[in-house]
DNA sequence: GTCTTCACAATAGATTGGCCGGAT
DNA sequence: ATCCGGCCAATCTATTGTGAAGAC
């Protein structure tokens, strides 16, 4: 394969960004010393990764893709655009004319897939032995960071847009994304594809701009990642492991209830990044066969430790860090197989940066830490009664949770949950364990989305984004959602015409804005957008110890007629059961740019939102349930209703279906 | 004033050992 | 009689956020 050793400078790539780019943020790659000294940049030259070189032939020339031709020949032929808004290569719709009549909506989007990036951001590199990347802290390179910050709002957020490590993280692989290549193909056999498996919990998190917490013993993380993946070769090995780079070159402070930047991040930072998932080596069939967490990983400020060097990995507070999933083939021992460079593939999702804290910062967070870590259940003292307005996406788990799960079932808050993504698990249990209820077009689906709270845009958004974003894997007419969070209207738009949706992205339209301000300035559906769940990929093999796994029809137009084994969050699933998939056309696509975007009602606006003083006197300090809402009892009453009460009793049993004891 | 560290109580999971019933 | 597996309760270990104290 000639590709295979294609082989690029990191500043020939970056020019080829740039020319390639669209207009969008590219790092050049040549004035960003942290980034230079950064042993994976350097290593990154002279790479020879078949997929990064798969990825430059893509930006660089839609004529040159041999390799694409042999393995995925459904491609040629076919109108195919496939956009990438932020570059992460996280977001993708692809659209392709070969496909059958996409029932889309028949495909509740449970998970998310993010294709593996295959650009030489990443650390190039052999990383059969991740323990290379013990020297320094790398930082996501900044070119793209820049030209975002000088767009900041005022909390220090870029606004422009999806300012996420992604994009001055992997730019010229960005920049070969954001354009439209007919060589740009979709999901090819060798090319795994990663979902987020809690991604919805993430999200919550993430608009509050995620914090975790480092001590010297370490501390786990929460949520904490967890994967599925698809597109191994099953009878091939492959290590799997996190590390965590910084997220962009500052050092931040949480300040007027804001994190704003504040200096420059110390990269002088050893110890060790990175965490190799505890059964690595494995085989492709394993790593696909069940959920891949990496629940165990604890992160430390202590770099003089020595204790669990495995299990923790150091970083430093109040500096901004970026997750990634590395999946590197490797031989039945573990071992790299030097012959075969380029077996390297990373994942990153920019919902699951976090800013590391030694104490938490945002009481919003706080509250999403109790609410849904299990571990934390001792200070849910009073949360039958607290529930304000802005903690209405509080969801509470019953008491049979467990740590092991991240996504809690809200049980009994169903209803403040019905536009929240976490209860997809939920929705899943119940399905599963009332085989009648919630499988077809419309079933169970008659508990009205009249709380108050909601606006029309949260409850019907839903509705009408899933159905338009959907991508189709060529390679094995597999249906898939793009499951993008991203707006709605782009990828209704796009389904039509790709070139208005690069104009959203232009626009920065895409947008996952840090929503610091709290819920007044939830920008977006990408929140409350619960079809931000992609549908996962069918695993293609079958677990009997997996049920979450377990056999999912594959049949792309119809197979997932029945969403019974999705997993969905009950927002999420309304719009799936309305679909026509199910021989139902209840559901009526509505102006996407309308209902992408929410409106969030003032009485739930996050006391940390305020530019009062409140916020300080709040911070450490439990909501007043004196400033519940109106709505609060009428919640409750919803809450309370014994049809409810029946569903979430399910949904608790499911709960552990979902996360089976490892 | 900001940030870090520590002890604390609450909680849940894992482990251990005893008991019981069924199969061999 | 022995072995095995399931069930249950007690104990141990690990985890959580809190809040005070100390360091810078």
């Amino acid at each position: 394969m000639q590709l295979e050793n294609c082989i690029l400078p990191v500043s020939v790539l970056s020019k080829k960004c740039l020319n390639v780019g669209s207009g969008y943020p590219c790092s050049d790659g040549s004035d960003d010393n942290l980034e230079r000294s950064s042993p994976l940049k350097k290593n990154s030259v002279g790479m020879t990764n078949q997929s990064e070189a798969d990825n430059f032939s893509d930006s660089k020339d839609s004529s040159g893709d041999v390799q694409r031709g042999k393995l995925s020949p459904d491609l040629h032929g076919v109108s195919e655009i496939r956009h990438n808004f932020d570059g992460s290569s996280g977001e993708r719709y692809i659209l392709s004319q070969s496909n059958q009549p996409q029932s889309v909506a028949a495909t509740p989007s449970a998970m998310f897939p993010y294709p593996s990036q295959h650009g030489p951001a990443h650390p190039a590199f052999s990383i059969g032995s991740p323990s290379r990347y013990m020297a320094h802290h790398p930082v996501i390179t900044n070119g793209a960071y820049n030209s975002l910050l000088t767009n900041s709002s005022p909390q220090g957020y870029p606004t422009a847009g999806y300012p996420y490590a992604q994009q001055y993280g992997h730019t010229y692989q960005g920049a070969a994304f954001y354009q439209f290549s007919s060589a740009q193909a979709g999901l090819v056999p060798g090319k795994a594809q990663v979902y987020l498996c809690n991604r919805a919990l993430w999200l919550k998190f993430h608009r509050h701009q995620t914090e975790m917490i480092i001590t010297k013993q370490g501390r786990r993380m929460f949520p904490f990642l967890s994967f599925n993946i698809s597109g191994l070769d099953p009878t091939a090995h492959y290590n799997i492991f996190v590390d965590v780079i910084l997220a962009d070159p500052n050092h931040w402070r949480f300040q007027g209830g804001k994190w704003v930047p504040c200096g420059k991040a110390d990269t002088n930072v050893t110890g060790n990044r990175v965490y190799m998932h505890p059964d690595s080596p494995n085989t492709g069939a394993h790593w696909m066969r069940q959920e891949i967490s990496f629940g165990k990983l604890k992160l430390t400020n202590n770099k003089g430790g020595s204790n669990n060097t495995g299990q923790m990995v150091v970083l430093q507070s109040l500096h901004k860090y970026q997750p990634r999933l590395h999946v590197v083939e490797v031989n039945e021992d573990g071992t790299e197989d030097s012959s075969q460079p380029g077996r390297v593939q990373t994942f990153t999702f920019p919902e699951t940066q976090f800013i590391a804290v030694t104490a938490y910062q945002n009481t919003d967070i706080t509250q999403l830490k109790i609410d849904h870590n299990p571990f934390a259940k001792g200070f849910r003292d009073n949360y039958d009664t607290v529930y304000t307005g802005c903690d209405i996406d509080r969801l509470t788990p019953s008491p049979g949770d467990s740590p092991r799960s991240q996504i809690m079932p809200g049980a009994r808050y169903a209803m403040a949950g019905s536009f929240l993504q976490d209860q997809f698990v939920s929705s899943y249990a119940k399905s599963r364990f009332h085989p009648g209820v919630g499988t077809g077009p419309g079933t169970d689906r008659s508990v009205p989305l009249s709380n108050s709270l909601l606006s029309p845009q949260q409850t019907e958004e839903p509705t009408v984004a899933s159905p338009q974003r959907w991508f189709v894997t060529p390679a094995n007419n597999r249906l898939d959602f793009a499951a993008s969070a991203y707006d709605a209207a782009a990828a209704a738009d796009f389904a039509g015409n790709a070139a208005t949706l690069l104009s959203y992205a232009a626009a920065g339209v895409k947008a996952l804005p840090l929503p610091t301000a709290g819920c007044s300035s939830r920008p977006l559906g990408y929140y409350a957008d619960p079809s931000g769940w992609g549908t996962r990929t069918p695993p293609q093999y079958c677990s009997k110890s997996s049920p979450v796994l377990s056999c999912w029809p594959t049949n792309s137009v119809g197979g997932r007629s029945g969403t019974s084994n999705y997993l969905v969050d009950d927002a999420d699933t309304i719009p799936t059961e309305r679909s026509p998939i199910g021989g139902s056309d209840e559901a009526k696509p509505k102006d996407l740019s309308e209902s992408s975007w929410i409106e969030t009602p003032s009485s739930i606006k996050s006391i940390d939102s305020s530019d009062s003083g409140i916020f300080e006197q709040a911070k450490r300090r439990r909501i007043s349930p004196s400033a519940t809402p109106v709505s609060e009892t009428q919640l409750k009453s919803e809450m309370l209703a014994p049809r409810e009460c029946e569903k979430n009793c399910a949904k608790d049993i499911g709960y552990y279906s979902f996360y089976p004891h490892s």
